[in-house]
DNA sequence: CTTCTTGTTACTGA
DNA sequence: ATCAGTAACAAGAA
């Protein structure tokens, strides 16, 4: 379930290897996660390059030369994968990024992958995707104008203030979990940096924001931006065997604190078990010792 | 076989 | 108009 930290580690790898290089081929394998006419698509993109790569939440853009945008989103099982020419030196060899589970760049395209792009010199876009949740669309500047304008506060920007995140808190009585998940309100979390940013604040995540005092607010703030820095420095979190070009896994699983440790042993006060429960529909996971 | 997994949205009711 | 809660979607794992 690719969060703010997995897409922004998507973002920044992707943009040192495809930007201005011209779109070659085209395939698509399964048409349904394509959500622009089809002969739009292919015409659009044919013989075009991407200028930048831009992210809003969850949401990348990939701006195209004449001002449309490709965004492609990965709900919760999307890749996308680069595999660089052969000819790249060795080092570069392979570049993986994305979720999960894990595929073999050199077994690509496999039955997942839907899109696929080939670059003039070779390079190879991969847009796999097991549950089929996720899309690739073609919208104009003004289309991901609006779109990207209904996402709430992006917590990894200037634009994050304490004095904005408390309105968000007021006049509402609904779960903080629930909150931190409303793309609309702020944007880019998910469900296992929600229960992380929760158990850092010491704060339940069923509880109703109503009764959040203000030192409880400033210190979901603040496990918000912490939390989600540490996770894109230590790019993003990996459950299965995913791995990168280089073989490592996925930084930040040895940081969860919470996210599916119920059961075991609470890490920070040793005395109690991680318990789990249902919030706003999703599996919830907290320190009944350590958070109130 | 059933149950669980999650990002987002449609829908319902207040 | 706004907010909150739930179901639905897909398909694989257990």
């Amino acid at each position: 379930m690719p969060e703010l930290p997995e897409v922004e580690t998507i973002r920044r790898d992707l943009e040192r290897v495809i930007l201005h290089k011209q779109i070659a081929d085209l395939e698509i394998h399964l048409g349904r996660v394509v959500k622009t006419d089809f002969l739009r698509f292919i015409a659009t993109l044919q013989d075009n390059h991407f200028v930048r790569i831009h992210r809003t939440g969850k949401l990348l853009q990939f701006e195209l030369a004449h001002g449309e945008f490709l965004l492609v989103h990965l709900k919760m099982t999307g890749q996308l994968i680069c595999r660089l020419p052969e000819s790249a030196n060795a080092l570069n060899a392979g570049l993986i990024v994305g979720g999960h589970p894990m595929a073999s760049i050199d077994e690509l395209p496999n039955k997942y992958t839907h899109v696929e792009f080939t670059f003039e010199d070779g390079t190879k876009l991969f847009f796999n995707d097991v549950r089929t949740f996720g899309y690739v669309e073609l919208v104009s500047a003004e289309e991901r104008a609006d779109i990207v304008g209904k996402f709430g506060i992006e917590p990894l920007t200037q634009n994050f203030l304490l004095e904005d995140f408390e309105k968000i808190f007021q006049k509402r009585t609904a779960p903080l979990k629930s909150i931190l998940l409303n793309q609309q309100l702020v944007s880019g979390i998910g469900n296992i940096y929600a229960d992380e940013i929760c158990f850092r604040a010491k704060v339940m995540p069923d509880i109703s924001v109503s009764k959040l005092s203000k030192q409880e607010i400033k210190r979901v703030f603040n496990a918000t931006q912490n939390i989600l820095e540490k996770a894109v420095l230590k790019r993003g979190t990996t459950f299965s065997d995913y791995v990168d070009a280089q073989g490592k896994k996925g930084g930040y699983l040895p940081y969860l604190k919470v996210y599916q440790r119920d059961g075991r042993l609470c890490l920070r006060c040793e005395e109690v078990k991680i318990q789990k429960i249902r919030v706003a529909g999703r599996g919830t996971h907290f320190c009944p010792n350590c958070q109130r």
